[in-house]
DNA sequence: ATATAACCGGTTATCGATAATCGTTGACAA
DNA sequence: TTGTCAACGATTATCGATAACCGGTTATAT
């Protein structure tokens, strides 16, 4: 077996595979010595690619308890939204002038999405969805700007989120919700273009507010949305 | 030798001490079996701990290569603040209603860094900066914010900002520009205080613009001498 | 009956040893 | 001089084994 990369290098892909596809369930117990058993190598890679899945909050560990597939709860889902809003507000205003050489990039990943959403393929239409955002990031230049906004793991996130979503409430064409903002780079106005993309992630939050309200039923008050109380008029 | 908790834990910790104090630099090595035998233990530990020091940013490792501390550039230590800024000033609209019955203990805060201001002792006024933001993000009450601010390391950072602004702006009294964002939380208003938060942060960061640019830059800001501004000063 | 102590299976935390890899050095050829 | 490459020393990555620890269970004493 020829190793290209370092072992837990693939050990984490794998499991963060496994994860992704339901394999492993929010709750279930990682176990060293069984992956490691399992993939026929030893404790030590797995152990490591386990701690790194920490630093991602995929997994948490208990010392001397082990480790287990992260639970992400509602609350976790919700409070992600305020923050990311403010972030990518920042990028949008800083971004401009640079995310114009990237409008066609842009266009085109809407149009992918907008495909993806009508073929209802939830996980596509996530990629394309992170990939518009992710590059008005980059094009923001602010590199702790962009490792932060990496930090929240957006891109698993709106996977799980968006298959929720699609699955509840088909008639919302997430997709055209990112033309204010293209509109708003090809403008060239900082503070119009960082309006629209903080506008266009709360209100995200707001619809996927309303869902969870829907689904879990009586609706309790929520800090995190103290800033957005259109959160829970619905 | 009884160990209260896990050794990878003390490690971690007794390195961070070795890096804050400079007896580790940016760009120093971080050898896995020279810091194993140095504390008598074997080298699993020691690795464990520096892979969690990536995760915080205080090291880099390269596959194969290994480890080292990581370079704070000009560059990323200017980028922080816009970030910064946006992240508190949600921090503040969301906390004022929760920050009321903090009221005491943030101006307590303001008082200690205006005491060590006048004593001209950096680190003690870094420690009462850091708790009276980090007070205002707990009483926020978004999980998700308060950790991706921890995710900044800010903590750290704010020790060799304060040291490095004091010897050379010792003109300025950084305690009493907090005095608005008391003011702001007294009132009640969100709008206020997360406007006062904001505006706090940015000038913060303008300043140290302004330093880096009277100054020679990125090399003024190794930690070697943060506990002792005055042995570059010659 | 209840509390406490000794035991046990399962797992993590740590160890010491080895294999794999990197950067450098120096010989040797073009 | 310059370039290639084999060998070397240093260090990381991985291994297999063991000690330490946790939770539950059984045994024992109050």
């Amino acid at each position: 077996m020829i190793r290209r990369v370092v072992l837990s290098e693939q050990v984490k892909e794998e499991l963060l595979d496994d994860i992704m596809a339901g394999r492993f369930k929010p709750g279930d117990r990682l176990v060293e010595s069984q992956i490691a058993k399992r993939m026929g190598i030893s404790q030590s890679p797995v152990r490591e690619a386990l701690r790194d899945m920490v630093a991602m909050r995929f997994v948490e560990v208990e010392p001397h308890k082990g480790a287990r597939v992260r639970e992400i709860d509602q609350r976790e889902v919700l409070e992600i939204y305020p923050v990311r809003a403010r972030l990518e507000e920042l990028a949008g205003q800083l971004a401009v002038e640079r995310a114009v050489a990237h409008l066609d990039e842009l266009e085109d990943a809407v149009f992918r999405m907008t495909k993806a959403f009508e073929a209802g393929d939830a996980r596509t239409m996530a990629r394309w969805d992170v990939h518009f955002h992710r590059t008005i990031l980059e094009a923001s230049g602010n590199q702790i700007l962009i490792e932060t906004w990496n930090s929240l793991m957006i891109e698993a996130r709106t996977y799980v989120t968006l298959s929720n979503l699609m699955a509840r409430r088909p008639d919302l064409d997430l997709a055209s919700w990112h033309h204010p903002i293209t509109e708003a780079i090809r403008s060239g106005d900082p503070e119009r273009c960082g309006f629209e993309m903080r506008k266009h992630v709360e209100e995200f939050g707001v619809v996927m507010n309303g869902v969870f309200d829907a689904g879990e039923g009586a609706a309790e008050f929520d800090p995190a949305f103290a800033d957005n109380p259109e959160a829970k008029a619905s």
